[in-house]
DNA sequence: GGTTTTATTGAACAGTTGTTTAATAAAAAG
DNA sequence: CTTTTTATTAAACAACTGTTCAATAAAACC
């Protein structure tokens, strides 16, 4: 099962196409008819591949998730002393993932983009912390739902943050993290 | 200021339609078209009230944020044992409320469903949580940081139950959060 | 009840959508 | 290099979109 070359030659020009548009004017006033005169693909074949534009989009921002996953491994570096003992260091650094890719995350955040998005986003810090989870014994937790609950709580940060077009730094809502962590 | 009776014959008209559509399709396949023959509603009246579907579809779901309200500020009922260790009071109320409306969450936290909609909930639950917000005295904690937090906590447990397309009940979703917040 | 204001209508518009078809061109396979 | 396979293309399709306009009808106002 090889990757045919005539695809991947398509697919990276809606890619491109999608990005220079991305720059001119808002995601959903773009249209698939824009997208393929850009990328000199014909329409139906934009259709085959993705069916709509979300979809193109959706496949951009798998991309940044790596980014999210690799960020989230590499163990402190950019971190400058702050942490305290409460708080998994790891986590420090979603919020630098985000500021770093703030341009994607305004979409991503906006109004009337699809759920889907948020999906990916979610399912990815839930997947990260989860390996981090330490249930002292309490056998009675259902997994889902606490990593559904801690990686959203986080998200929901996010979102608080996004909504203020991402004034503060990601130092800033580290700091909070902390401390909203220790009231409980 | 008064509102024109046309205007509200027309938003019923409208409303009732898309309900009735909803019973057959799904959302995304229902078209403004389709929506303004079944309400005997020019098309052009349709968009110079709503633009779009999902601002229609939003109009509703306010409606349901108004039981949400009611629902979490009425004095708690339907437990038979309550057993105080094990029951969150306030918050059983909205998973209730949700379990209640299922048939809209479904459509709420659908893949392709507009980030408005959950921004409508999330802000809701948020209001009402500021209130019910003890900071025994942390000062330097952000007030929207730690609701989004928490509201967002608890949307990530509902976004968990909508995977599962709401098999559990309300009562285990609560008896989870009350482990979950004894964990920390 | 008569007048004024304003929401709704119908019709038309160019443009987009999503799908399908046979023809073509490009890559893969031998 | 030749054959086979398969992705892409162009063209055409009915349907839907979003917007605009003067004509009409329905409320609001006094």
């Amino acid at each position: 099962m090889k990757t045919d070359l005539r695809v991947v030659k398509t697919k990276e020009a809606l890619q491109e196409a999608l990005l220079i548009l991305l720059k001119e004017k808002t995601l959903n006033s773009i249209s698939v008819t824009e997208i393929c005169l850009k990328a000199k693909v014909n329409r139906g074949t934009f259709y085959s591949h993705y069916g709509q534009i979300e979809n193109l989009f959706e496949e951009y921002f798998k991309e940044i998730m790596k980014d999210l996953i690799t960020s989230y491994q590499e163990p402190y570096k950019h971190v400058q002393i702050l942490i305290t003992s409460e708080l998994n260091p790891s986590t420090i650094r979603i919020f630098h993932h985000i500021e770093k890719y703030k341009k994607f995350y305004r979409i991503v955040f906006s109004k009337n983009a699809p759920l889907s998005y948020y999906y990916l986003l979610f399912d990815q810090i839930k997947e990260l912390l989860k390996n981090d989870l330490a249930l002292n014994g309490e056998k009675e937790i259902d997994i889902a739902m606490i990593s559904a609950y801690q990686a959203n709580a986080i998200v929901g940060m996010v979102i608080e943050w996004s909504k203020q077009d991402f004034q503060h730094s990601a130092n800033y809502l580290n700091q909070q993290l902390v401390r909203i962590l220790n009231v409980n």
